[in-house]
DNA sequence: TTACAAAATGTTATATTATAACAATATAAC
DNA sequence: GTTATATTGTTATAATATAACATTTTGTAA
C-alpha cells in the first residue's frame, strides 16, 4: 500500500469527505486554492486513485466516490446503487452478489477479470416522499 | 411498437449495421451526407433509441450499440461483455443472470428497477493472439 | 377538416468532460 | 550519486453533451 503523492492526496481527502459522488471540473474548483489549477493535473490524480482502487468512477454519472468497501483495493469488482430521484449513490458490498459476478462466465468462453455493475432506482427516502 | 421517424431510422440503421459501438461525432460524420448536420440531431436521436430500447449506451465507452436481445426493449436490464484489447463489446443474454439480477436486494432495502453491468477482459480471438 | 397537443426537427451557441504534448521536478532503486 | 520511474506544471485542444429558441410534422379528437 503505497502512499499518496501530494495531489492525490488532496483529491482523495476531498472524495472521500463528500457526501457524495463528485464530478472532475467540481474538485477542481475545490482544490485550486490548495495549488491545482488544470484540469489535467485533477485527471492525472483520478486516474492513478482508480487504478490503486482507492476511488471508483460511476460511469453513469462521470463522477468519482471513495471506495468504502475496504476489500476492493484492485478495483476490479464494483457495484453501485444509484438513486434516480437525489443521485445518491452507495458502494455494495455483498458477499454473494461478487460471488456470483466473478464467477460468471457466458457461453462465449469469454473470461471475465473485471467487472461494474450499476442499480438504479428509488432510495428509501425518496419513496416515502412520494407517499 | 412506434416506428421510427426519419433522423431515428436513419441513425438506427447505421448503428444496426456496425460490427462495433459507434460514438456519437463518428455516427454525425456518418449520416452528414444524409442531412442531420448537428450533434443535437444525433443525441436527441440517440435518447430515443436507448428509451424505448433499440440501442445501448456502452457507458464506459460513450458509445452506442444495437440491441441484440429482442427481449430487452425497455432497456432497464442490460449486461454487455467487452474486450480490452480489442474493444469488441456483446450483448450478453443470460437468463439466469437477469434473474439473479433483476431479483437482487441488497440490505439497505432499496428495490431497483434498472440496472447495467459491463464484464471487461479478453475475448477469444485476443487470448489465442497471446498465447 | 379543422383545431389542438405532442413529438420531432433545424440551427446557433455554449457547456462539460477529457487528453495531447512537452518541460521540469521529485522519489525510489541500484 | 546516478539512473530510472513517477509525479507535477503548463498551455492548448479534443471529445462529449446540452441550452435555448424557432419551426415543422404527426397524431388525436372535436
Ligand atoms: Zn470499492
Ligand atoms: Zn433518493
Ligand atoms: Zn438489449
Ligand atoms: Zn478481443
Amino acid at each position: 500500500m503505497q502512499n499518496l503523492s501530494k495531489n492525490q492526496q488532496i483529491i482523495f481527502d476531498l472524495i472521500d469527505k463528500s457526501p457524495e459522488p463528485l464530478k472532475a471540473y467540481s474538485i477542481l474548483f475545490n482544490v485550486q486554492k490548495r495549488g491545482i489549477k488544470a484540469p489535467l493535473q485533477v485527471y492525472r490524480a483520478l486516474d492513478k486513485l482508480v487504478e490503486i482502487g482507492k476511488i471508483h468512477k460511476i460511469e453513469s454519472r462521470n463522477a468519482f466516490i471513495a471506495c468504502q468497501n475496504s476489500s476492493c483495493q484492485i478495483s476490479k469488482a464494483t457495484a453501485f446503487s444509484i438513486c434516480e430521484s437525489c443521485e445518491k449513490v452507495t458502494e455494495i458490498n455483498n458477499s454473494n452478489l461478487s460471488k456470483y459476478l466473478t464467477g460468471f462466465k457466458d457461453k462465449n468462453g469469454m473470461k471475465y477479470n473485471k467487472y461494474n455493475l450499476e442499480f438504479f432506482g428509488l432510495c428509501k427516502k425518496c419513496i416515502s416522499k412520494k407517499s
